[in-house]
DNA sequence: ACTGAGCGA
């Protein structure tokens, strides 16, 4: 693979990208710290929990944004149903010298991180570009997902792509009921959406507003699940042409997908008939 | 910007 030289576009209000790297395609060097032998990753058990009085070891991390942990910002994303239980983030869009090192000292300042765990191919070895972060409880977690999410990360000029875990762990056998929804305003989240409906619909599930893979921001659009297909129905006439935020929004039925930010193969449409 | 993104033994 080519190293071609990645876009140079700053957003306003980040730092500056730190300089390249000397060599193209080495990782970053982390000191004495030993490559892991297990795809297992834990921090040394003396290490307190909990440690946000304490400054971030900036000297590692060059340009990371400082995490604000006493901001308590209402949650941009819906957290999954059985919130109580879920401590581990999905991570991913990862380069393949991103080890389990670099991931836990992206997140080492938190204090909180329990495990990394990265996955590899079977028979190479080679890291898969994603893996599973989990943390100390589900508020560090989301902490995290809130803060981290969309941010530079150290040392590369990319963002971190955070998730709640959900694939392997919970399931929720019940079929879904999706709409799309369109014309939203840009500052409109999963989580707005979502009430958004939920005031009128007690079996809304969940929503999501689809965002650019780079930049993060909203496409101006994205879907809303339900339990209840008859409320799917309702929803579809009812809601068109509501406000959320500050646009009225458009309101017609959501295409297949077979990738599961629901339950994977069972979300039905209500795509009339043809 | 108008049909979603990626999930482990």
């Amino acid at each position: 693979m080519m190293q071609q030289p990645p876009p140079s576009q700053t957003q306003p209000g980040m730092a500056p990208p730190p300089p390249p790297q000397g060599a193209a395609g080495q990782p970053p060097q982390w000191g004495a710290i030993p490559p892991p032998m297990t795809h297992q990753y834990a921090p040394p058990p003396q290490q307190p929990p909990a440690m946000w009085g304490q400054p971030p070891p900036q000297a590692h991390y060059g340009q990371v944004p400082p995490p604000q942990p006493y901001y308590a910002a209402p949650p941009a994303m819906a957290a999954p149903a059985a919130a109580d239980e879920v401590k581990t983030l999905w991570i991913g869009d990862l380069q393949a010298w991103m080890d389990e090192n670099y991931i836990y000292n992206c997140f080492a300042a938190t204090g909180e991180v329990q495990s990394v765990k990265l996955i590899r191919d079977k028979q190479s070895g080679q890291l898969q570009g994603y893996g599973f972060v989990e943390f100390i409880s589900h508020a560090a977690a989301d902490r995290v997902l809130q803060t981290y999410n969309g941010q530079m990360m150290p040392n590369v000029e990319m963002v971190f792509r955070l998730n709640w875990a959900s694939a392997g762990e919970k399931r929720d056998d019940t079929p879904d009921y999706t709409i799309f929804v369109g014309d939203l305003a840009a500052d409109v989240t999963d989580y707005l959406l979502q009430e958004t409906f939920r005031v009128h619909y007690p079996s809304v599930k969940g929503a999501k507003v689809v965002t650019d893979k780079m930049t993060m921001r909203s496409k101006g659009y994205g879907f809303v699940k339900f339990g209840d297909p008859t409320e799917q129905a309702r929803a579809m006439t009812e809601m068109n042409g509501m406000l959320c935020s500050s646009r009225p929004m458009r309101i017609g039925p959501a295409a297949n997908k077979k990738t599961t930010w629901g339950s994977g193969e069972s979300t039905k449409c209500s795509r009339s008939s043809v």
